[in-house]
DNA sequence: TGCCCGATTAACT
DNA sequence: GTTAATCGGGCAA
């Protein structure tokens, strides 16, 4: 059984933590899959939700890393992050889809869906499938609510722009798993 | 207090 | 390709 990763791989930068993400295995709860895609958002960053300071919403990112920040998107679904970096840095790393390995009658039966390649296609859809909500901000990322273990071998990473922001659009921060047919939308052919 | 808009998704045309 | 759903955060006044 691959190690379960801890606080060394998270007190990292979230760019060197997000391309190592891809290809580890997140379980929630006895549900979930392999890491395929990811983002990443530090303090400097006029995309992060931490870039004007700390608020109510946002506060996790502002402590230790190796928790999950939970926020609510356009009013309707739940976005997963896993902070990183030295407490106080406030990056984070927004996990964007999973191939789905464990749990799938569960995914299944959340999302109303049969489709296996959309299952956890999303940061709003893999929320939705592994049962994550605003009550898990804050949650260290270990059992007994997330378990999250190494890769054991390393895949072949693509880059690509981030999705969904108006700023700092240039930024190759989106990470993701070559050719896999899980991402939420495929990177641009190399 | 009021207004605008978002780290999205699904159902349209 | 376009748009509604849905609501809290952040900023202007």
């Amino acid at each position: 059984m691959p190690r379960l990763l801890h606080r060394r791989f998270f007190a990292r930068s979230v760019h060197a933590v997000a391309p190592d993400l891809i290809g580890a295995t997140l379980l929630y709860r006895g549900a979930g899959g392999t890491i395929v895609e990811v983002e990443a958002y530090d303090q400097t960053d006029p995309a992060a939700h931490s870039y004007r300071g700390r608020t109510p919403r946002n506060a996790v990112m502002f402590g230790p890393p190796g928790h999950a920040y939970v926020y609510r998107s356009y009013g309707i679904h739940w976005c997963l992050n896993l902070v990183c970096e030295p407490a106080g840095s406030a990056g984070a790393v927004l996990i964007r889809a999973l191939q789905p390995t464990t749990g799938l009658p569960a995914m299944r039966r959340r999302r109303g869906t049969r489709e296996e390649r959309l299952l956890c296609a999303g940061p709003g859809r893999l929320c939705q499938a592994l049962g994550i909500t605003g009550d898990d901000d804050g949650r260290a990322f270990e059992p007994p609510w997330f378990e999250l273990r190494a890769r054991t071998t390393v895949p072949e990473v693509a880059v690509g722009p981030r999705i969904g922001i108006s700023v700092a659009v240039e930024q190759p921060w989106r990470y993701g798993l070559k050719g896999s047919r899980f991402l939420s939308k495929p990177f641009a052919a190399a």
